[in-house]
RNA sequence: GGGUGGUUAGCUCAGUGGUAGAGCGCCUCGUUUACACCGAGGAUGUCGGGGGUUCGAAACCCUCACCGCCCA
């Protein structure tokens, strides 16, 4: 490796001026792609599809790192690593958007017909859509480009179609009229995970059903629902109502006689104990009206309105019929009481956030159970590995209460379902190239997103074509997602996974991570005013500081904090990076040849090379489980502490001085930094990839090999010579710093015990990071640390009172931890019960502790008063 | 209501039985030819409350309080 290839370095690190280039050049190179005919192993990790609307946000900056970092480490240590991008075309989202830009032309897509408005969306898509993938850019993601994937693609769509008719044969997709959330704005039937609950201040309301016969009270939040009433039930153990089960009850306003029934779905502590049975606009209703063959009366059309009760309410919004109907009541003297605000959780749509309604309605369903059981035993047999493990019950608990999921949707955008039917009821579902006959209709609604997404991590590989890539990446390494979309499409991808692959499950591992929120620990949202733009940062401090930032406060499943300050903290990490490397590379740190054998080698040396291994070792290890955030921890401080406050410090006197010794360090100092930029790349691709060329000559280390490490050669005597070193430092320059003495001001000492300490060699490494020369004078004062005794000739300028503080204060620090040790030792219990090594520990520190006071106490007393 | 996570330094968080840690912030000093996006030194906690187990508890058990999330 030749110095010619090498590029200098600029003087300051401006992330701008290196990132788009590097990106450019990855991509140029082709090192991004991977190959179905590899004989590598495979390393597969598919994206959690974003949404074709929308843009990069916190979160997704999140998960895109650490997948990145994975693939990245994983490229590096010989995998054959597929990282596979793409979007999904988010049905109601994607409608809404265009359908927004229709109306500002005061056109619907009624107007355009289903053709032409889905060939709009088309276009819309192409001129607008996936603004994220060029963001994904600016984060560095080293995605395969060439296999980006789109859930309408023709090979994803015949995904679709071929799933649905092996589920339909299989008895596990059906059509069925049951209640199910509906969008009044979006007009759709919605699934449940598709509805938010949040708390709504409403109103509780008693009304009076009955006449001068008989009467009881029920209580409802839904008042206008009691138009469409078919029965009033109560719990059948009900003392208060016992004598009413079976008779009749005349309904208010509507003047309809309805059945009194007895359900053990009833809470009899709840409201006045009865309740109001409305069939059609409850899910909890409609299970009564089954059992009970009660009435099931359609009160609202499609949009919400109220329709077909022969009311004066009819054509009245839902929300201005509940303040009729209540006024209405009220004014017969029916309403016995009202609770106002009374809050309580009410569903809303993802996507628009129209308060739902729910409705009975044809639909089409898969039936979960059987899938929802193989997706839950997967992971309880071990094939699926949820990390952090202790998400795992959330997981359960979704999966083994999952209901029946609604997957017809009322919408244009989408995949059609390829139901048809016949002039005469007859059903054929039609898979890939299969033809309905002629004159059969096709169902006019679309399959849920998710139906599509939930195919992902195999339609994307090819299937249902028996394609090279299945074979080779499939089943896929790991799935990196927020644990809040853990029952999103995770869930879904596994009941789809393991029913299309028959039993293979779509990924290895389950990596979770949470959610990103603001420096105080609250959550990011847009009426908060708290939300950031990662772009905005990348900008600002550099994706690499982006990257580390999110990196560092990703401790497993668990919710990070992020504050503008942090990622500042970073680029600051970054800078320090780059100076550094800056500063070795002038003082001719280089990889040329192979590292001297470490016999040759001084301690310092010794014990950087030392602490490299140990902290490759531990990183690896930490990568491999998904402990991001100890492992970014790990790299800071060995990058700052390590390298730049002690290595750098400690060996400028041998670097100065020149000579073999200095050669000897240069190569040493190449290798550390050699071996860190590789362990930093997957975190900060960029500036690690800038420095790596810039010392080695290399071509990348996108395709570079991961640092190994070697314990055998780990020099546990450097580490204990070098701790001595710190020791004797830290001592000296806090006595400094206690007198007042400037940091830039040059001393005489005289060092006493060296030798016997092991440290004959480094006195002037000391000297020079202590700033102390010469060793004639007139000592007056001394310190120790390490068995070292260093006297200082401070002129007799010593102050007297810093000095004698100083001493007090170690002393007093060296009784209380005496004490404490004592304690113990006294302790027949610990005698008696404590492992061995405890007690020889604390006996060390008695000494040690006994030894500090007499030493301390002599120097006290030998003080000038 | 059912599940579930949390409560440790001013802030954000590590720390699963043996002398309390990190980053940021704070205080003092400093124009040391790598770096002021820096360096050196320093201060800061009855580890939410109460009980228990143990020679020993921030950690294990019980209980209470408060905060959060998911699902109804």
């Amino acid at each position: 490796m030749s110095g010619d290839t090498k590029k200098e370095l600029a003087a300051a690190f401006v992330p701008a001026d290196i990132e788009a280039p590097l990106y450019k050049k990855w991509l140029a190179a082709g090192y991004f792609k991977a190959d179905e005919n590899s004989t590598k192993p495979p390393f597969t990790i598919v994206i959690p599809p974003p949404n074709v609307t929308g843009s990069l946000h916190i979160g997704h900056a999140l998960d895109h790192t650490i997948q990145d970092l994975l693939i990245r480490m994983k490229r590096m240590k010989g995998f054959e690593a597929l990282w596979l991008p793409g979007m999904d075309h988010a049905g109601i989202a994607t409608q809404n958007v265009v359908e927004k830009m229709l109306a500002t032309e005061g056109k619907s897509r009624h107007d355009l017909g289903r053709e032409a408005f889905v060939a709009k969306v088309w276009q819309w898509k192409a001129q607008s859509g996936g603004a994220i993938l060029d963001q994904m850019k600016r984060l560095g993601d080293s995605v395969d480009w060439d296999r980006e994937a789109f859930t309408m693609d023709a090979q994803l769509s015949k995904a679709v179609l071929t799933i649905f008719k092996r589920l339909y044969d299989a008895q596990l997709i059906y059509r069925a009229e049951r209640i199910i959330n509906w969008c009044p704005r979006c007009l759709t039937a919605l699934s449940d995970i598709e509805v938010e609950h949040q708390d709504d201040a409403g109103e509780f309301v008693s009304i009076k059903y009955g006449d001068d016969e008989i009467n009881i009270t029920v209580a409802t939040t839904r008042a206008e629902t009691m138009l469409g009433d078919g029965a009033v039930a109560v719990n059948p153990n009900d003392d208060r109502y016992k004598h009413m089960i079976g008779k009749k009850v005349l309904l208010p306003l509507v003047d309809r006689y309805i059945p009194i029934i007895a359900d053990e779905l009833v809470d009899p502590e709840f409201g006045t104990g009865a309740v109001k049975v409305t069939a059609a606009h409850d899910p909890n209703d409609f299970e009564m009206a089954m059992r009970h063959n009660v009435e099931i009366v359609v009160i609202m059309n499609e949009h919400g309105v109220m329709a077909g009760t022969g009311t004066k309410f009819d054509g009245m919004d839902r929300f201005d019929a509940r303040k009729a109907v209540v006024e209405e009541l009220r004014k017969q003297g029916r309403v016995v009481a009202e609770k106002r605000p009374y809050v309580h959780a009410v569903g809303h749509c993802q996507r628009c956030e129209t308060t739902v309604e729910p409705r009975l309605s044809k639909q089409w369903f898969v039936k979960v159970a059987p899938l929802a059981k193989a997706a839950g035993d997967a992971v309880r047999s071990g094939k699926v590995k949820i990390e952090p493990a202790e998400m795992s019950p959330r997981y359960f608990e979704w999966v083994d209460n999952m209901h029946d999921w609604c997957i017809s949707r009322q919408l244009w955008w989408g995949h059609r379902i390829p139901v048809f039917y016949g002039p005469n009821g007859e059903v054929v579902v039609c898979g890939p190239d299969e033809q309905a006959p002629a004159g059969y209709e096709q169902d006019p609604d679309v399959l849920d997103t998710w139906f599509s997404s939930a195919l992902w991590p195999f339609s994307t590989l090819g299937w249902p074509d028996n394609s090279p890539s299945l074979k080779k990446f499939y089943p896929t390494s790991v799935l990196v997602t927020g644990y809040d979309i853990l029952f999103f499409w995770v869930a879904r991808m596994m009941l789809m996974g393991l029913f299309a692959m028959d039993g293979k499950q779509p990924f290895n591992v389950i990596a979770l991570h949470g959610l990103v929120r603001d420096q105080f620990g609250k959550k990011m949202s847009k009426s908060r005013g708290n939300t950031v733009d990662p772009i905005e940062f990348m900008d600002k401090y550099g994706s690499d500081a982006l990257r580390f930032t999110l990196a560092k406060g990703a401790n497993p499943g668990t919710d990070q904090a992020l504050a503008e300050d942090w990622v500042a903290g970073s680029r600051n990490f970054a800078t320090k990076l780059w100076n550094a490397s800056r500063f070795a590379m002038m003082n001719g740190a280089n990889v040329d040849g192979d590292l001297p054998d470490r016999s040759q080698l001084n301690a310092i040396d010794n014990w950087i090379l030392t602490r490299l291994d140990q902290s490759i070792s531990q990183v690896d290890e930490l990568f491999e489980k998904y402990e991001f955030a100890k492992a970014c921890d790990l790299i800071y401080h060995f990058a700052w502490n390590d390298l730049c406050d002690w290595y750098l410090e400690l060996s400028k006197s041998t670097f100065n001085a020149g000579g073999a010794p200095a050669q000897l360090s240069k190569r040493v100092l190449g290798e550390v930094l050699d071996k860190l930029l590789r362990l930093m790349h997957p975190v900060m691709p960029f500036i690690t990839e800038e420095l790596w060329c810039s010392l080695t000559g290399g071509q990348s280390l996108v395709i570079a090999q991961w640092p190994a490490s070697d314990a055998a050669k780990q020099d546990l005597k450097s580490v204990e010579l070098v701790n001595k070193m710190q020791e004797i430092v830290t001592e000296i320059r806090r006595f400094r710093a206690d007198q007042g003495i400037k940091t830039t001001a040059k001393i005489a000492a005289k060092f006493t015990g060296l030798a016997a300490a092991g440290l004959a060699d480094y006195e002037s490494a000391l000297r020079f990071i202590v700033k102390c020369e010469g060793s004639e004078g007139n000592f007056t004062a001394k310190v120790e640390a390490a068995n070292v005794v260093i006297e200082f000739d401070l002129t007799g300028a010593i102050d007297l009172v810093a000095e004698r503080a100083r001493l007090s204060k170690d002393l007093a620090i060296a009784q209380k931890d005496r004490d404490t040790a004592k304690v113990k030792l006294d302790n027949e219990g610990f005698m008696a019960k404590a492992p061995m090594e405890v007690v020889s520990e604390i006996r060390a520190r008695l000494a040690e502790t006994s030894a500090d006071i007499e030493r301390l106490t002599a120097l006290l007393e030998k003080l000038p008063k």
